[in-house]
RNA sequence: GCUGGGUUCGCAUAGCGGCAAUUGCAUCUGGCUGUAGACCAGAUGUCCGAAAGGACUUCGGGGGUUCGAGUCCCUCACCCAGCA
């Protein structure tokens, strides 16, 4: 890790992995255990990043696809990069497009999420809007249809310019439903892509992942560990998982066969459940979408008791029963939101659908989780994370 | 009073002789983990069934024509428009 970047472990967990550290960047330093919002295309939706600050965000992610399709990264660098370009000051990271060689290709296709579920019935299949080679994905744009390629080298090109501070290669996500050989042969792709990502980048006010692979197999997950280990200073958990205790096998697998001394971020996960049992095991840093998708979707996060793992800590608050409840989202909740407005309030306006419903409902749920992880980082360092997660394992 | 148009499952609509009956909204139930998502899927006359399916009752009221009527005819009620 060059000197434009640190990550020091501050405190360990007596009892389990977890550990309280610090990730310095160019743009600051994020105190971990963290999460990280999804500002998908350049805007965690329907917050401010004064909202953000408010809240305690630490670090925005944004994607290379959506900002290389919109407005395309020489805007964002004319503005001065990801960061000023929408306005916000503090560390950002860019996922390589690698998810959506999944989400628009083989996930339509055979109908899949990342997260097998079980008792689930398959979604629709759907035709596949990327094709893969060698070489690289050939996308058709889901905005206009146009075609778009991105490499590895042209990934890694696009985030230089959009120039967050935390920097993904480009990977090839394995359904959760391919054989063995399938999988293996995605993992040796994302392997050959990885290198071919680490050997083209090159700025140092950069931190670049390397993604870890190998669907549910152990031995794949051990391979791929190792080999995102010698040649990255940084690694992303990454791929695909047959269920949630086979995803807390593979963190399992994957963090013991990397460095401890390096920072490790877990893509696109973010239930209460799951972040507690991946801090337990080892993981800095989380983005997932699931706050603010959630959030417009009219489910919005309650602690426990009423949150529990039955629910997945989530109220719909577009249901009838709410109409007349005049209690805030959470009854524990600090957020501005839950200072301010009732349930019944947030219920009236989903089903308005006034634009405010959306703001709110994502405003207490980036809260809830970012006030999540750090109970938690406190929790690290006083010793009581097992207590803590007792309390959230109902 | 005359002439014309209308009355369909909560609301709004389609339907022009084979219909438990279209579509939108609304409501309900599911789903969502590196955002093709302010979204998607299903249900919404009653009863039986896990389902396939079956039974019954429906298109303002009444009557008629027809093997068969939401659809055609007569009549009544109400609404709208134009003319008195």
């Amino acid at each position: 890790m060059n000197k434009l970047f640190d990550f020091k472990i501050l405190k360990k967990d007596a009892k389990t992995k977890a550990r309280v550290g610090e990730l310095r960047t160019p743009h600051g330093a994020i105190d971990t255990p963290a999460f990280i919002p999804c500002g998908t295309k350049a805007s965690v939706k329907s917050l401010t990043p004064q909202d953000l600050n408010e809240i305690g965000v630490q670090v925005v992610l944004g994607n290379t696809y959506h900002l290389h399709l919109r407005p395309g990264e020489k805007i964002v660098k004319e503005f001065g990069g990801l960061g000023k370009f929408m306005g916000w000051n503090g560390p950002t990271l860019t996922d390589s497009g690698g998810f959506q060689v999944f989400s628009l290709g083989v996930a339509l296709e055979q109908g899949v999420a990342k997260l097998l579920q079980e008792n689930d019935e398959d979604l629709k299949q759907k035709p596949r809007l990327n094709k893969i080679t060698e070489e690289g994905v050939t996308f058709q744009s889901h905005l206009d249809g146009s075609s778009h390629i991105l490499t590895p080298e042209s990934s890694i090109s696009i985030q230089e310019t959009i120039g967050a501070d935390l920097i993904v290669g480009f990977d090839d996500l394995e359904s959760p439903k391919y054989s063995y050989a399938e999988t293996k042969k995605s993992l040796e792709r994302t392997n050959r892509w990885l290198l071919r990502s680490k050997k083209s980048h090159r700025k140092s006010d950069q931190l670049l992942y390397g993604v870890t692979h190998g669907g549910r197999f152990k031995d794949l997950r051990i391979e791929s560990a190792k080999f995102a280990d010698k040649n990255f200073d940084a690694i992303a958990l990454g791929g695909a998982h047959s269920s949630k205790e086979n995803m807390y096998e593979v963190v399992k697998w994957t963090v013991g066969n990397t460095d401890d001394l390096k920072p490790k971020h877990m893509l696109g996960i973010g239930e209460v459940d799951d972040i507690f049992n991946i801090v337990s095991l080892g993981v800095d840093t989380f983005d997932c979408v699931i706050p603010t998708r959630m959030g417009r979707m009219g489910f919005v996060f309650v602690s426990p008791p009423e949150g529990n793992l039955l629910n997945r800590f989530r109220i719909d608050i577009s249901k009838e029963i709410f109409a007349k409840d005049k209690n805030p989202l959470d009854k524990n909740c600090q957020c501005l939101v839950c200072r301010s407005f009732t349930r019944g309030y947030v219920h009236h306006l989903f089903r308005a659908r006034e634009l405010l419903a959306y703001r709110l409902a994502s405003y207490h749920n980036v809260y809830f989780l970012t006030d999540l992880m750090k109970k938690i980082r406190e929790a690290i360092i006083d010793n009581s994370l097992l207590q803590l997660r007792n309390k959230w394992s109902i």
